[in-house]
DNA sequence: GTCTATACGAAGATAGAC
DNA sequence: GTCTATCTTCGTATAGAC
């Protein structure tokens, strides 16, 4: 990924431009999706002045959504690795859950995934952003059936279990956003779970 | 993307530009998503001119996309209520999975649900398009209850399970036009079925 | 009634002032 | 090195010619 391009040794952290303009665009994104994202709306959100988009992003908008997506996308892999590691396949499911009607209530019901954003659009000028969007999720899809494998699935049906997780959540995330209301998702997710319980391995 | 005959300089004066402006703005919503769907790229699609869109839709874009979605989710509805009234629901799903693989390979991945794309945008200029994809959502899983229902189901978990088929097909079909493959689709729907058979009830 | 021409603003990008 | 001013293109919408 994009190295700091400075000279000179450890340099401070600041709390940089360029770190407050990726944040504000995964803001965006989770909002208002791929399309949606406008270098204006970064800016206005960040108080950035125009110019140093292209400072530190020499791509442009392309390149501050890839950042955006890669950083994105790092952050949630850690969190989902971490709860897959620690937890059996319900708990870490439930505390996913959890993080996600915090998210859902908190932003009122407007914020989703920014990873998933790029899967539900195409976009014919980015598609870099699609192959980012597809290693992350196998990254989760990977954290989760190892998971359901070290619980005595067998690996087939663990890689099919793990999808239909991550389409489930994904997709009741969704859904309540539109319906602004966690139900969705706790109904999705608890079935899920009854899923795990009583599947056969 | 509509079919348009190039028969020379007349195009030919067909059905309806309104119908087809609506068809033109629902193959936009299924590829681009609410933000990426310009009336520019409607009219550039059906090669209807400018002027066209306001004599045919007062209210400009936003009421061409709300057309669009009302059609589209009608469409779509009839579709689920049939398969539901005729089927048992693994058929069901075999059936309604079965026209999701067609369309994304005929598309090449590139269009999903135009009632979904309005899930995963928060658009604050069209609050109206929520309320109606809320409306259609709840159609097909009144569709989808119903029919887990009469499949011998109590009513809660039939309530719970709709939701969790809707949110993992709407899902799936995500990541499966973002992978280019159907098989996140095919591994979440084989998992589902499994779920309606096992399930107690 | 259909379409062309255009006004007006938003958005991506760049040049150059400080 | 940071920001402002500006160019260009795209997008929504309207006026008005035919």
């Amino acid at each position: 990924m994009a190295a700091r391009p400075r000279t000179g040794p450890a340099r401070p952290r600041l709390p940089d431009a360029r770190q407050t303009m990726i944040a504000g665009a995964i803001d965006s994104l989770r909002v208002h999706g791929v399309s949606g994202t406008s270098v204006d709306r970064v800016l206005a959100a960040t108080g950035a002045p125009r110019g140093s988009v292209y400072h530190h992003f020499p791509g442009g908008r392309t390149q501050l959504l890839g950042d955006a997506v890669s950083a994105a996308g790092g952050v949630m892999s850690e969190l989902i690795e971490q709860l897959t590691r620690d937890n059996d396949p319900a708990q870490a499911l439930e505390q996913f859950a959890a993080l996600w009607r915090r998210t859902l209530r908190e932003s009122d019901y407007r914020a989703g995934c920014p990873v998933f954003a790029i899967a539900v659009e195409t976009t014919e000028d980015t598609p870099e952003l699609a192959d980012a969007a597809t290693e992350i999720f196998a990254r989760w899809h990977r954290a989760l059936a190892g998971l359901l494998v070290r619980h005595d699935f067998p690996a087939d049906r663990a890689a099919r279990l793990a999808t239909l997780t991550v389409a489930a959540v994904e997709g009741a995330i969704a859904l309540s956003r539109v319906q602004r209301s966690t139900a969705p998702l706790d109904d999705a997710v608890e079935e899920l779970r009854g899923f795990y319980a009583t599947a056969t391995r």
